[in-house]
This record gives C-alpha cells, sequence and structure tokens, in this order.
RNA sequence: GGCGGUGUAGCUCAGUCGGUUAGAGCAUGCGGCUCAUAUCCGCAGUGUCCGGGGUUCAAGUCCCUGCACCGCUACCA
C-alpha cells in the first residue's frame, strides 16, 4: 500500500563524516520511520560516490590506490549510520558493479536516442592542475595555482544536450509546485533556468582521468560526475526490470542539502527524461549547520564530529537536537551549550521527569500493576486527555508530511506539558490519601499511562531507542504495537492488570558549567567591535605566512578605483594588487616597511596577478597599514 | 559593486490574505505543589517589529530608500 522510497545523496568520499552528512541521513531515517508508522511499505537508501578526480588525489595523498582508500572512507560512514540507529536498506557504492552496469546501459540508451554528442574544442589546460581554465579563471594569463602559462590543447569529448530540454523542464516545475520544495529553492532552480541552459560535459578522456565509468560506446573515456552519482538512485533498486524498482521509484522522495541543488534540479530530471524513466515524485531541500556562529568547514578546524556528539549525549539526544532546532529548508546555528540545554529541558525536565513520576506512582500505588481505566464520570479532565492526545497525533502526523519536523516535535511536547498539568491538577498523591477516591486514582493513572503510550509512539521516527525503552516499562506488547500510528488514534489500548517493570531514568540531566567552561572567558562583543571569529588551533594559524615585506615600487592600476600594483621584497620579490589607492598615494608607499601575507593563493585583479595581500587594519572611515616599529630585514617571519 | 536572502523580547525564532491589545520556547523574577531527575504547575513582565519615507480607514506584513549581517558573484585580497 502506497509504498515509500527516500534517498540521501551519495557521500562523496574525499572527506569524512560531518554533522550535515548525519543531518540529511537521520531525517531520511525519520521519514522513513514515520511512514512505516503509517502502514506503507518503505525503502531506504544511502551509499557513497567513489569516482572522479578528487578521490584520485586524496587516494594519492594517503598513499593508497582509489579503490582502497574509498573503500575505507566508505566503511566510515557505512559504520556511523548505524551508531544513530540509522537503519538503511541498502548502501550504495558507486563502484558496484551493477551500479556501473546500469550507468552504462543508461548512457548506451541516452547516447542511441541522439541526445549525447561528441565535440571537439581547444582550451588552456594546466597540466600542474589537470585541468581546463575558462578566460576568467586565468590570472594573467596564468594558472592561479601554478602561476605557469597552460597550454593550448585539443580535446574532445561528449555532451548531453540538456540545451533541448529546458523549456520542458521550465513546464514540468511551473505546473508541480511541490516537485521541488521548500518553495525558496524551487524558485532558485527556476532563476537557474531563465539563464539559457548549456549542454553539460560527461566524459573525461583516459588520458587525463581513469578512475571512472567507462563509456559503453568509446573507451577512450570514462564518465565525469552526476551521470555516473545521480543514476544510483535507480541503479540500487535494481533498473529496469526488478519488482523493487517498479513498486518504489514512483514514490521516491530524495533528501539533499542546498549545495547539490542544481544537479538534482535541473540535470537529474533531465537525465531521466531523456533516459525514458518516469520522474522522480520530491526533491527535498535543506540548509546548512553552521557551527558556533561560521559555518562549519573542515578547515576552520571546528567539524563537529557526529559520532562523538552521539558518544557523550546519546544518538536519541543527538537526533532531537537535530530535528527539534533545524527549521527544514533554512539554515541553522550548532552549538553545544543549545544541544545540553534542549536536552535539560525538553528530554530531562518534561518529558523524562514526566515518564519517572508517572511510573514512580503506579509503583507506590498500585505495586507496579496498570490500573483499571475506568473513567471517572465527574472528572471532565479525562476527555480532555483524550482530545489533546489526539490533536497531538494529528498536528504531529501532518507537520512530518509537510517536513516540519521542528512543528511535529512541538506539538508532540505541547501535549507532554498537558500530560504534566493533568498530573497536577487531578493530584493523584491526595488521591491516594482516600480509600474512597480509589477509582480516581486509578482512572487518573490510567490516563497518564495511556498519555504515555501516545507519547512514546509519536516519538518514535525521532528517538527509536527512548520510544522502545518507555514502551518496555509502560508494559506495552513489544515491538509493533506503538509503531502504527492508527494505534496511537485510539485512547485506551493499555492493558490494566500489567506488571511493570523498576523504573529507569530516561534522560538523566546534563551539568551546565562541564559543558560551557572550555578555559576562557568570552569578551562581550559590542556594537563596535565584530563577533569573534571561531576558534582554530596554532597549528593552523601558523599555515599562514606572515612576513615583514620591503615596498619597492607602487603604481596605480590603470581604470580601478582603489586598486595600486605594489613590487614588494619579503626574501623573494613578488607583485601584490592591493585596494589602498583611495587611502594612500604610491609615492608614499614606496620604501615603507609592511606586513604581508606571502602563501596565499595568487589571484587575478584587474588582470594582474597579485601574489599576496598587504595587513591593514582598516574600516569605513580609514585604513592603516600595519608596519615593524624599526627597520627589519625584509623576508623577517612574523611569529 | 551586482544579484538573492535575512533583520521581531536578554537568547533562538513563529507571525497566514494588510485587520482587535505583536506571540512561543529558553533564560529572568515571584507564587504554588511535593508524585517526580532541584523536577512540575501558575503568574509576571520587558519590544524603536533595523532606521527613514510612502500607500491605506488600518502596515511587523505592501512600495521606495538607507544601514547591518549571510550566500553567490565581481575590479575585496
Amino acid at each position: 500500500m502506497n509504498p515509500f522510497y527516500v534517498t540521501t545523496p551519495i557521500y562523496y568520499v574525499n572527506a569524512r563524516p560531518h554533522l550535515g552528512h548525519a543531518y540529511s541521513t537521520v531525517v531520511a531515517d525519520v521519514l522513513n520511520r514515520f511512514h512505516r508508522m503509517c502502514g506503507q511499505e518503505t525503502y531506504f537508501l544511502t551509499g557513497t560516490d567513489e569516482h572522479g578526480d578528487k578521490v584520485v588525489r586524496a587516494a594519492k595523498d594517503e598513499g593508497l590506490s582509489p579503490l582502497v582508500y574509498a573503500e575505507q572512507v566508505s566503511e566510515l560512514f557505512k559504520t556511523l549510520w548505524p551508531e544513530l540507529d540509522i537503519e538503511y536498506d541498502y548502501f550504495i557504492r558507486t563502484t558496484d558493479h551493477v551500479h556501473v552496469k546500469v550507468v552504462k546501459e543508461i548512457l548506451q540508451k541516452i547516447y542511441d536516442a541522439g541526445d549525447i554528442y561528441f565535440s571537439e574544442y581547444e582550451g588552456a589546460y594546466c597540466f600542474g592542475c589537470e585541468r581546463f581554465y575558462t578566460e576568467r579563471e586565468l590570472v594573467d594569463g596564468r594558472c592561479p595555482d601554478h602561476n605557469t602559462v597552460p597550454e593550448v590543447i585539443r580535446e574532445s569529448n561528449y555532451f548531453f544536450r540538456m540545451s533541448r530540454y529546458q523549456d520542458w523542464l521550465v513546464e514540468y516545475i511551473e505546473t508541480r509546485p511541490d516537485f521541488i520544495r521548500p518553495e525558496r529553492y524551487r524558485n532558485e532552480v527556476l532563476a537557474f533556468l531563465r539563464e539559457p541552459l548549456e549542454d553539460l560535459c560527461i566524459s573525461r578522456p583516459k588520458t587525463r582521468l581513469q578512475w571512472g565509468v567507462t563509456l559503453p560506446f568509446d573507451d577512450r573515456y570514462v564518465t565525469y560526475v552526476w551521470f555516473d552519482a545521480l543514476l544510483n538512485y535507480v541503479s540500487a533498486l535494481g533498473y529496469p526490470d526488478s519488482d523493487l524498482f517498479k513498486r518504489f521509484w514512483p514514490n521516491v522522495h530524495h533528501v539533499i542539502a542546498k549545495d547539490i541543488l542544481k544537479p538534482h534540479g535541473i540535470y537529474w530530471p533531465i537525465m531521466l527524461r531523456a533516459a525514458g524513466i518516469p520522474q522522480y515524485r520530491h526533491l527535498n531541500v535543506h540548509g546548512y549547520w553552521n557551527v558556533d556562529e561560521s559555518k562549519m568547514s573542515k578547515s576552520l578546524g571546528n567539524v563537529v564530529e557526529p559520532l562523538d556528539l552521539k558518544n557523550q549525549y546519546g544518538a536519541d539526544a543527538f537526533r532531537y537536537f537535530l530535528m527539534r532546532e533545524m527549521v527544514f529548508g533554512l539554515d541553522c546555528n550548532f552549538s553545544e551549550k543549545a544541544l545540553v540545554q534542549r536536552i535539560n529541558s525538553d528530554l530531562a525536565n518534561d518529558l523524562g521527569n514526566l515518564f519517572s513520576r508517572s511510573l514512580t506512582m503506579i509503583h507506590r500505588y498500585f505495586e507496579g500493576i496498570v490500573p483499571k481505566g475506568d473513567l471517572a464520570p465527574e472528572s471532565n479532565l479525562d476527555l480532555d486527555m483524550k482530545s489533546a492526545a489526539l490533536r497531538s497525533v494529528r498536528e504531529c502526523r501532518e507537520a512530518m508530511e509537510e517536513f516540519a519536523f521542528n512543528k511535529a516535535l512541538m506539538a508532540i511536547w505541547r501535549f507532554i506539558n498537558q500530560t504534566n498539568k493533568y498530573i497536577d491538577v487531578t493530584a493523584p498523591w491526595e488521591l491516594a490519601k482516600r480509600k474512597a477516591q480509589r477509582e480516581q486514582l486509578q482512572a487518573v493513572l490510567y490516563n497518564v499511562m495511556e498519555g504515555l503510550r501516545v507519547i512514546a509512539g509519536l516519538i518514535y521516527p525521532v528517538m527509536p531507542r527512548t520510544a522502545q525503552l518507555m514502551q518496555k516499562h509502560l508494559g506495552l506488547p513489544s515491538a509493533d504495537a506503538f509503531q502504527k500510528f492508527e494505534d496511537l488514534d485510539v485512547w485506551g489500548r493499555t492493558i490494566p492488570g500489567t506488571k511493570l517493570p523498576k523504573t529507569v531514568s530516561l534522560f538523566p540531566r546534563i551539568e551546565q558549567d562541564k559543558a560551557q567552561s572550555t578555559g576562557h572567558e568570552t569578551l562581550e562583543p559590542t556594537d563596535e567591535m565584530p563577533h569573534r571569529k571561531p576558534e582554530i588551533s596554532m597549528e593552523i594559524f601558523q599555515r599562514i605566512d606572515l612576513r615583514v615585506a620591503t615596498v619597492l615600487d607602487a603604481e596605480l592600476v590603470p581604470r580601478s578605483k582603489k586598486l595600486l600594483k605594489l613590487r614588494v621584497h619579503a626574501g623573494e620579490e613578488f607583485n601584490i594588487v592591493a585596494g589602498l589607492a583611495e587611502s594612500h598615494k604610491p609615492e608614499d608607499l614606496v620604501g615603507k616597511q609592511v606586513v604581508v601575507v606571502a602563501n596565499l593563493k595568487p589571484a587575478k585583479l584587474m588582470g594582474i596577478l597579485s601574489h599576496g595581500m598587504v595587513l591593514t587594519a582598516a574600516n569605513k572611515d580609514s585604513c592603516r597599514l600595519i608596519t615593524v616599529d624599526g627597520p627589519s630585514e625584509p623576508g623577517t617571519p612574523l611569529s
């Protein structure tokens, strides 16, 4: 009945798993579990993308063959997911034989249909980088990385005729508001498509790259990037004839981060169209996790390791935080402080304590045996509990269907708070004091048990471990009892007379100061002062080659507003193009000693190659050079 | 510089088609309870809705403009 197929991107193996990978995959897992609870048959695919240039280079750095290297990193992903309680059905690798076979079949099919053509072109090629450069990218006619003049070589390649599908795609997206969602990303794709679409180069000659899938119609070439990677979504199901493919493909939900919107929103639908495969159902695009106010990046050294977080706080708490904190589609900040706060207030105080106080009373007043649930007729609070529960179930389901995971959790927590309040208002500890109110006590605690049963069910997609632990301690029949929405829609499923196991603590509180005291005081940033950038290690700082340099010559760059071309001596001589013309006259600079960054990647400004950067203290009003307080040997390093 | 996005309580953010006195959670303060993991429940706030102008009977919401921050890009480096 209504099968559900969810995919994550296949992760490129040139980097270790980070928070963003974890989020995409947790989202897919949550969706998968949710749809299973709805009674649907589900299939969940993840995997790794292992071909291409960058993998070859990363492998070389490690002294490994591309395949061995790819296997090692792939294994990191594959073993991380079970740690986060992610239950995928299949883990695909683009190096799988079956995948390679499908890629070839589809390439041949599109080639036969005439949408792939062969074309020769000429370009500036840098042998050091092993790549072509466009005129725009060149700096002073030289390679920006190697500072060498690239050679003009002729190369032939295969191109995918995307341009002829442009109008079709625009219309397809325009007539289907939920094809790409949230809407902001749909608009972004439509904006891309306002410009003419260029045909996509889909091959690399083997003289340059061997690590890929050989073209079926020309064994001198391999396919490049996206043709290989995107097809994983169909090859994993056993395209074209398998039962899995027929059942699941038309119901596919892709989950991706916004960085790969273009391939998924443009190349992929066109590829499917050209190959005669039905379109995917939905493309669901999420934002980035920013760590400590600045974008997460390996070079900043502030990558948050998903495994470390799981080990410290537990998979369920980590999953809860990811799903509760981020609005699907928007960027979100990650901080350990926020994580600890969520754990303490939402999980420990609200849910954990509710669970604990409820079960303690069952044990204390009823020797751990679930009481009868006869509703006390005079208590209208019973009805409130039931309708509050049903409302929560409905709101939660609606929110999940529109990927509003944070709203789904908010709806659950509203009900958790209502249950806490119900206990407060009915005051079972007072009822317990009088024999005559025994039946009311039974009814109240039975209602609380029912509330907890519903809560356990609702949190299952996000926190499967906690859900199962709660279920066990609520004396519910194992496994499937709460894993169906149809059971959550019914009030009164808890079976009276069941003996409950000894109670447990679901989420211990985390002492705040432990998480916060990293040893340094934080300065309060003022309006005048910029926020402090994320912490870096000494090792990273020392990679910056700061030196004293003497300005030998300075001249205005023609036609520029603020650029000066400087010839400097910093142990060696090189040119720097600096934006100083508005604050400094060229003749005043000659002979001055300044501080430069000597190992900055060269860049072209106004067609002139700049090999470094002059340090200044600058704001909107002034620009002051950083210099030394007495004559120094040019090239003297700063430390 | 260009294009796009964002700007709402101390913090993180909701705010629908322009419509009553602008909301939630956290943090803070006060009160209540004692079943519970010092938890829970109630009450209380605090707002230049970034600034300025405009449209309108009515603007957080629409228009213009300025500023700040983010992303892409560029003659930032």
